[in-house]
DNA sequence: CATGAATGAGGATTCATTCAT
DNA sequence: CATGAATGAATCCTCATTCAT
């Protein structure tokens, strides 16, 4: 990940990955990832061939997109853990996760598989279950939320969230802040236990990836 | 939408739109809309020229998939307003229709404005939102669920939940069940009003088309 | 070409040809060479698959409907021959040859090379050419044209004139009596000898396919 | 026009450049507006890919290499305009039109209609049409060709010129020159007026567009 | 015999990626 | 090292022709 053996970057670099990094968070969010590699060169006002230079397929450069966002939603969980109280600490970490991706078309498409076997998303992605169980252990172990709840839940139900308000986001950006009370209120609901076991752990989606899909069979 | 005056169908036209129509369902549902007109021909047993017989451009054949699935939800959505007492026949309808739609791929694209200009993914849409609304209205009527919760707030919802539940569908078919109980008792909390107005009918899609998006601004 | 030996045609067949024949002759008049077979078949009122029942390629269809312009116009020139003065069958022969062609958008590509080696189309060129070098024999006999000029050439003149007028058709239908008439005085004209050989035979078609296009070399 | 202002092109991507418009100018020329993007490419030498990096449609290679003819042709009028006289001026430039465009299989589908909303194309024959008035204009006020003769008659004339003897240029390359004499002697017929207006001034191609076609209806 | 359903080769165009400048 | 020119595989779609009904 980090570049500590190797040469350190021309200045020159630096800011082109930057910039990249920016127009393509930007183009990825607003287009999905579908959006074209010249596009982006051009958003981010370098040459197409910079862009292969900086990652060398298109697919690297979606990942280190979406583990940076997932970098600071870390972060952010971090901090609300050392600093607030379990329930405010969880909700508003929701709220943040949701807030950060509502605006973004490729988080729904990460979501849904796209990029998910590279190694950095899937770091991000581990770190970022780490965060939330913790968040939300520290909930359901002050009573802030039901006992049938887990960190897995949770993350879902954040990336449920955003994608519910997403389609109405141009003319209601603050849609989804209903549907946050809405769920955080079935979060807390005082009635019996949920259907089913809890969401596994994130290394499902590799054995889903090796038993095939039952929609084919 | 009937052809009673037509000349009826001949039986191998019958069975090619079959087999192709299945076909896509499954390729469309499997691997979003991205999937190739060839892999579809390919699937049908059928050849790329047949699909184009049956349907002039590659939207129209999403556009008739995606249909297919409102139309079977409209008629579930009013079976249900006339047999089921107003609290189940909500909850039953939100269930078909997320166990419906949890397996398909395209449909989250499809919730995400893929072909929502169809005229019959519009109509289907239109359909859908007034047995939705129905649904509500009649379990908001008789106190199944809390007053400021619209119709237009279910079908987001239905949408969200089998987005959630989406990912890990491979390992956890029946994590959606879940996640539909969570959200219906966050639709039944007694709690302060949820924040924000209700989603602004269907309509919006179009202003939000009309009014470019905050995101690029 | 006669069918004297066969069966002669079923009623409908020989139905069946004459609208398609008719319905061939419009649309590759207004649409060119490119018209699908599709659309003749329709307008026509008969299956796709009848068009090939009579004629087994489109070049055999778009054959036909030439060579019966060609043959319609031998009998023309026939009969001016027999019954006008020279130079008054020479230009009338001039003027129906013209005024049949210059609506036919396809006579243009025909004129070009298009389906030149079909048989049918190069007997009823061969016929054309003799009737037409008969009506220019006997007008240079009278004096009405000037020495120099052959039957070769008043084919040529005859293609060239109506496809000068061709593209103003829609808005100057009779721009070709214009140019014909200039073409005629310059049949007249009292000058020195035309530059070069007058155009050989039409045999000399094949000649050039064989040889090779000059450009290309 | 001129790019004065843009950074040269690449070596590489002039020569590309070079061998794709003379590859597109042949083919065109010898099979017409039909002959496809890849065998342009292949004889270019180059890729499918790269004649799009360098037009974006089919249609702007072929107004490129269209309008390159035409401006080529202005250029030639305006020097005959100015160095020669009246009568020599309007032969010359007849024959150098001609000569330019006997060869040229996609000129004559071009003056059938093929291309002619292209800007590049209408502002080239806006501009041929200009200088061919002022060329014609200048002989007739010289009394070298006859007074009911206009410019737009003899742009007419010169496409008819070549279209007639494009078919046998294979085998009788100087064909035209025999046509150019002919229909030169009739521009200075001294017989009673032509019938009809002249033709009229070019924007009629675009009422003859609004109005439909005669032949249709 | 007529029909139109099925076919698949072929065409224009896009775009991630490679590589000469 | 940055650039953008070149590439060609892959995509949607058309249409002459074949063949089952």
């Amino acid at each position: 990940m980090t570049h500590s053996v190797t040469k350190p970057m021309r200045s020159d670099a630096v800011r082109s990955r930057k910039l990249l990094l920016e127009a393509a968070a930007a183009a990825f969010a607003e287009q999905g990832v579908e959006v074209s590699i010249s596009e982006i060169a051009e958003r981010a006002g370098i040459g197409k061939g910079t862009v292969f230079r900086h990652f060398s397929t298109k697919e690297d450069l979606l990942a280190a997109v979406v583990s940076a966002n997932q970098t600071l939603l870390v972060t952010i969980g971090e901090r609300l853990a050392r600093t607030a109280a379990p329930a405010d600490a969880l909700l508003e970490f929701m709220a943040a996760a949701i807030e950060l991706q509502v605006r973004d078309r490729a988080f729904c498409q990460v979501a849904h598989g796209e990029a998910r076997d590279h190694p950095d998303v899937r770091n991000g992605l581990a770190a970022l279950t780490v965060v939330t169980a913790t968040l939300t252990d520290r909930a359901r172990a002050h009573g802030a939320i039901r006992q049938d709840i887990t960190g897995q839940d949770v993350m879902l139900l954040m990336s449920g969230i955003f994608q519910t308000a997403s389609p109405l986001l141009p003319t209601q950006p603050q849609l989804w802040r209903r549907y946050l009370r809405l769920v955080f209120d079935g979060m807390q609901a005082d009635t019996p236990a949920l259907p089913g076991p809890p969401a596994a752990p994130q290394s499902s989606w590799q054995q889903a990836e090796l038993a095939g899909s039952p929609i084919t069979g």
